[in-house]
RNA sequence: GGUGUGGUAGUUCAGUUGGUUAGAAUACCUGCCUGUCACGCAGGGGGUCGCGGGUUCGAGUCCCGUCCAUACCGCCA
């Protein structure tokens, strides 16, 4: 038996007990004849003495102990003389009797700590001595947890885990797919999932009712804090339901994950909010409302002043940041220049201050008279102290605009607290979204998506009009997941089919099998997803998913500690009747 | 594909207007130290300044190219 305990669980209570320890070397003190030793596992810390007085020989081989040697050690747990109150076993110490070097270590190349001195690169190469770290650890043991409790929740609702395959056919819509070579199919290839959706509809058919999976999804995409190539869906869906139903199981299941990790019971039924509204008030259909700060339109209220600025634009429309009217030339000019980077791409922002004394300074006051902004400042509803930002523009990239603007307000003025959760559904998406390029609709969500019934005369009359029966949950501006009532007849799917430019070959090519399994007594169903590594991340409050995520890949979609992709040989090439030609720029 | 930021000791970073031998902290090594827990004290070793080219008497510093990392935009049904 390697030990009797770890390395976090002994108290004072065990003193007294003769105890084996075994773990990693944390570090090492030397006092002259005593030496102190910190023994890490998963569990925690615990200190071992080495007295020279009383056993020269066995604290001679403590002292030469390095950082991360993994020892074993056997002695007698004893109250401390010094208490440490920050670790739990802070009170009680081992005094060794015993010492086993297990294995050495070299000197790792960052500090094993909660602040190491590594950086991302030097970190992600050595993942392993990472993921020693209990910051680190901690997100994984919550990600462990929450799925824990995802199929706890799921399960008493009656839920039922299913694999589905990982070797699939690619399709062209939405993300780019990764594929994967068939050696016993020369030339022909399978894709790898961007989610199972087909399979859980074939399950609906096959009648398994609700059904689940925590499973790998694969996106070959460019990667973002909040966005790699293989990521974990919480995938879920029911038969025999409406959009109603949908929501109401998996609010609950949020509602579970917030009490049973976040410890916070949830009574009130979430917010629900329509698309429509969301771009109308946030300029995203994923608003962070934490915090208010809604868009004020105010166009016919600019007209005529002889600002040419505003008299040639479609939109405008601002939002009010509370008690900022103190923002000095300095910090509207960084507002300014904030707006006008070109991932923005603002041309200006036109301010209004309301000053204490109830009259207003503005970047426009040549135009506009104290009556004129005072008019703005009603609808606004601002108050005296209070600053109106607003920009003008084409109504869609304006209001992205604002959005980003909005939040980056919101952040400045500590609004976006990480300990502060506001979950919302968005709800009735529209079914297409026009492809400018293209000259096409394209499905919004995906193409089995079903309009809502009374929206479907606009199919042939004016589809981008059409309202789909889609939900997403956002959290403080987190989409954590999303779903829709699915098509579960083979002519309205022929149909959307259709709309969406397939031909009848390439919906049969591609689709051929749902089709058909639906013409043999397809159940009403619909279901959604959730992103769980952001589930994850929210709850742990990461700036990147990457840090709740095991073995991630970096921003260019590698693995640098084990460095893939990587070439292959040409053997496999062989078998695999492919030949690689790099395209050179 | 694009924009921004960064690349200097094992690691995290500083490095002024282009000018002597490129610094700090930490880690590492040696010695001292019997109650430390961010131990302390004294000393030591450690550098292809990402790579290539250019300007210059002289480049970590300026210019061009390139590679890598990172955040974002495009993209992500």
């Amino acid at each position: 038996m390697y030990r009797t305990n770890t390395c976090g669980e002994l108290r004072l209570s065990n003193a007294g007990e003769t105890v084996t320890l075994a773990g990693w070397v944390q570090k090492s003190r030397k006092m002259g004849g005593m030496t102190f030793i910190d023994v890490r596992d998963r569990y925690g810390i615990t200190q071992l003495v080495f007295d020279e007085a009383k056993n020269a020989a066995l604290c001679e081989k403590a002292t030469k102990i390095g950082r991360e040697w993994v020892i074993q050690v056997t002695g007698t747990v004893a109250e401390r003389s010094n208490k440490n109150m920050n670790i739990p076993t802070g009170e009680i110490e081992i005094i060794v009797q015993d010492l086993n070097i297990l294995n050495y270590s070299e000197t790792p190349p960052f500090t094993i700590e909660d602040n190491t001195d590594g950086g991302d690169d030097i970190r992600m190469q050595y993942r392993y001595l990472d993921l020693r770290r209990s910051s680190v650890r901690k997100n994984l043991e919550l990600r462990h947890k929450m799925a824990f409790e995802v199929r706890r929740y799921l399960d008493e609702q009656n839920f039922m885990e299913v694999e589905t395959p990982v070797l699939i056919k690619s399709t062209p819509e939405g993300a780019r797919d990764f594929v994967v070579p068939s050696r016993m199919n020369p030339g022909e290839f399978y894709a790898l999932p961007q989610s199972p959706q087909t399979f859980k509809q074939l399950l609906m058919v096959s009648g398994f009712d609700r059904y689940f999976q925590i499973v790998k999804c694969f996106r070959d995409e460019d990667l973002r804090a909040d966005r790699q190539p293989e990521f974990t869906q919480i995938d879920c869906e029911m038969s025999f339901v409406e959009q109603e139903d949908v929501l109401q199981v998996f609010e609950g299941m949020t509602k579970h994950l917030f009490k049973y990790i976040k410890n916070l019971d949830l009574k009130e039924p979430f917010l629900r909010m329509t698309y429509a509204d969301a771009m109308k008030y946030y300029g995203s259909d994923k608003p962070d409302i934490r915090f208010d700060m809604k868009f004020v339109e105010i166009t016919e209220h600019t007209r005529g002043k002889n600002f040419v600025v505003f008299d040639s634009t479609k939109y405008i429309a601002g939002i009010c940041a509370q008690g900022l009217a103190s923002y000095t030339r300095k910090q509207l000019d960084e507002l300014t220049d904030f707006v006008k980077r070109p991932q923005i791409g603002a041309k200006g922002l036109v301010y209004v201050r309301c000053e204490i004394d109830g009259s207003f300074k503005s970047s426009v006051d040549k135009f506009y008279s104290q009556e004129d902004l005072k008019v703005w400042a009603e609808k606004f509803n601002a108050k005296p102290g209070d600053l109106l930002l607003i920009l003008c523009g084409e109504t869609t990239k304006t209001r992205k605009q604002l959005c980003e603007l909005r939040l980056e307000v919101g952040e400045r003025l500590g609004l976006r607290d990480k300990n502060v959760f506001a979950p919302l559904w968005v709800v009735d998406f529209p079914l297409f979204e026009w492809g400018e390029e293209e000259q096409r609709f394209f499905a919004m969500h995906h193409p089995f998506t079903s309009p809502k019934p009374e929206d479907i005369p606009l199919l042939d009359t004016d589809p981008g009009k059409v309202r789909a029966n889609a939900y997403d949950m956002v959290v403080n501006g987190v989409e954590l997941g999303g779903g829709s009532i699915r098509i579960f007849n083979s002519e309205l799917q022929g149909k959307m089919f259709k709309l969406l430019g397939f031909t009848q070959e390439q919906a049969e090519y591609q689709f051929g099998f749902l089709m058909n399994a639906f013409k043999y007594g397809a159940p009403p169903h619909g279901g959604l997803a959730f992103g769980l590594d952001r589930f994850v991340s929210l709850f742990a409050g990461l700036d990147s998913i990457r840090d709740c995520i095991a073995f991630p890949k970096n921003n260019s979609g590698r693995d640098v500690m084990i460095d893939a992709p990587s070439l292959i040989s040409e053997v496999q090439l062989k078998e695999l009747n492919l030949k690689i030609e790099i395209e050179k720029k």
